[in-house]
DNA sequence: GTAGCAGTTGAAGTTAACTTGAAGTCAAGG
DNA sequence: CCTTGACTTCAAGTTAACTTCAACTGCTAC
């Protein structure tokens, strides 16, 4: 305790994340542990800081694969420069910048749309949204032909 | 052809939702159909704008469960009235500003953050987000209490 | 030295939203 | 009648990001 090695159950309690999540984590490489002489894993203090920025970039809406990836550069063992961090959060505002875009895009559409009962017009924006939600959801996401203005005829 | 009833395969290119999902969205009770003799599935031209209706509401990041119960309460074989869609858009419309809304809030944090290199800051904003990704994303959410303060000590 | 909590591994389970496959049926054209 | 393509069902596979379980081993306190 007051050590400069942490264990898996102290960065757990540390940082939020489950301990199985942690070794779920490192087993994708996004972080790293020495091993006591007992197998036990002792993770570096940096890695605190290591798992925040985990955390939130995935609320910035990165998947762990783009996190490793993101991570990948930066030193797993001591304090990112400065210059690391502004490379990361650059990214990541300009990642934020155009999902709120892309939101800002389809609200406003549908707010034409909410006044003019347009459920029966082919012009209506909500039938047309373009790709707007590329990134986001599970499934996958269709190219739609001329087969929209099909869907919205009657 | 031309008729008022749709098979699954018309209904597939004309929504451009796959066969497989249209069936599965039938298990889920988001669509309807009658069968014919041969006990293949016939449905109604309103299914279209139900399942454009569908596909947009998961833009606007809503699961299907919850898109089932949205959309239990419009008829499943005839357009819906100008009440039951305003109803339907103006609730996707506040959904759309609350994410937006939280997308801001965080993006502005970040913002503070980039040029400050805060990041062994505990005041940094990026590492004390509040609960703005609550809905997003697919791993459970855990209410952090004071460790976060310990996560950017140093 | 022994109880009991913390840690270890690997495999299997979870959820959403589908897709894919197998094995068989229906419908339309020649 | 026969082929072909669309359709049927049900079961199992897919991906992400974890969690849970079983069967052990390590560490700390009394």
């Amino acid at each position: 305790m007051g050590d400069d090695w942490l264990t898996i159950g102290e960065l757990a309690n540390r940082s939020g994340v489950a301990t199985s999540a942690l070794r779920f984590y490192e087993t994708k490489g996004l972080i790293e542990s020495e091993r006591t002489d007992g197998n036990q894993r002792r993770y570096p203090r940096a890695t605190l800081r290591r798992v925040a920025l985990i955390r939130a970039g995935q609320e910035v809406g990165l998947s762990l694969a783009e996190l490793a990836e993101a991570l990948e550069r930066l030193p797993h063992d001591k304090t990112p420069t400065k210059e690391d961090w502004r490379r990361l959060s650059s990214a990541w505002r300009e990642r934020l910048d155009r999902q709120i875009d892309e939101l800002i895009g389809l609200r406003d559409e549908l707010t034409d749309c909410i006044g003019c009962g347009c459920l029966s017009l082919k012009s209506c924006a909500i039938f047309n949204p373009g790709d707007i939600a590329a990134g986001l959801g599970t499934g996958p996401r269709y190219l739609l032909g001329d087969s929209r203005e099909d869907a919205i005829k009657t």
